[in-house]
DNA sequence: CTCATTAAGTAGACATTTTCTACATTGGGC
DNA sequence: GCCCAATGTAGAAAATGTCTACTTAATGAG
């Protein structure tokens, strides 16, 4: 490997590099110029493989979802056979992925972070990710597992929760993202549960579709 | 009003201006000397109402909280004996306020915009939106709608889910943002109905507590 | 009414950053 | 071994964030 010119791999470095400068300073503090002097390459590398800064981001986002995809696969070969226990698995491994790292999730479900390149990269990895999501829930399906309803719906509902649950914890709203890995265990077994067995009362009056 | 000068209420006038630009340009292109140049006052007048670019996108967040504050308020006004209804109507009302507003709820729950000063305004208007929102649930509760949790718990769960499922529609990641009226709603009483019923199918075999 | 205080806006300067464009180097395929 | 596409470099132009030192106007005390 030359030691100078060709990098090897600017691209995954520079993805690298920019999470903890996201952590630390926002979306606002990050700079490609600054990522190109840290990684000891000219200011003008980065755009060798980004268009800018709004592609470096996405990239990021990217990441995130292949993440997400892991954390459901892993927790499908982990209980191969206890599709309850996959969905646990995969939501609270992705509430602890959220709060190491929260910067990266920050990025992942926004609203067009570049309105005009419609991201065909990052829709891939949110199909992927969801579709990895979605075999979770068709498994507890075929076990009978989930009430009727159809399976997109119950991945959206899921996901939205567990994604909002994250969010809360690393943005410190509710409590600590320091805290215990224990507290906040508890905290995601609690929205688990309701979230299973629904918000209402089943015993509660007169039951009227709402309007 | 002295056509020059005081410009009466440029703080607010920034607030406004800076929304359309984020919707169009993003994070990444939004300036506050841009906006300056728009409202006609020189380019370092925007410092007199915010220490930097962040605080600006702070107060953006702020009014969103207001809004979502707001929207749950009205709801508890419109069926006043009716906290099921409240919730619904409060929760379809953000929807679609995000699908409305999307780069305004982007900012909503960001862990850290700056991860330096906490943002005390913020933290305010989170609070008091939440505590809208813990008044309907508690109206609910004291109707015994809803199943034995902590009001927190339900608060957390609720909002978590509404502004996941709002965010995916906003961002266009599972339908058309553009969709009709009719499509949304669809799309929030299936998932409101998952939320309050579960997902489990209450008939599931062997009802295991999740490790 | 006048005047001092202060909030709000201006103008200019400087360091950084985004990007563009033209050029250099290298590794790999033929 | 040579040529080319990919990758990195260097330099410059325009925009931006943000500081500092002024200017103007609104306001309230006397």
């Amino acid at each position: 490997m030359s030691k100078n010119y060709h990098h090897g791999n600017l691209r995954q470095a520079l993805i690298q590099a920019a999470i903890p400068v996201l952590r630390e300073k926002g979306i606002v503090g990050l700079s490609l110029r600054g990522l190109a002097t840290t990684l000891g390459v000219s200011h003008g590398a980065p755009y060798r493989h980004f268009q800018n800064k709004t592609a470096l981001l996405e990239a990021i986002a990217v990441t995130g979802f292949a993440a997400l995809q892991n954390i459901c696969q892993e927790a499908e070969l982990k209980f191969p056979d206890d599709p309850r226990k996959q969905l646990y698995e995969a939501g609270m491994g992705y509430i602890f992925y959220v709060v190491r790292n929260p910067e990266i999730a920050d990025l992942m479900f926004r609203p067009g972070l570049s309105p005009d390149h419609a991201g065909a990269e990052l829709q891939q990895a949110v199909d992927t990710a969801t579709g990895s999501l979605a075999t979770i829930i068709e498994n507890g399906k075929h076990h009978k597992l989930y009430a009727d309803h159809d399976t997109m719906d119950l991945v959206l509902t899921s996901l939205s929760t567990v994604h909002g649950l994250a969010m809360f914890i690393a943005g410190g709203i509710l409590i600590d993202p320091a805290s215990p890995r224990s507290r906040i265990e508890a905290l995601g077994a609690r929205v688990y549960d309701i979230l299973m067995h629904g918000m209402e009362n089943p015993d509660a009056p007169h039951h009227a579709q709402p309007p």
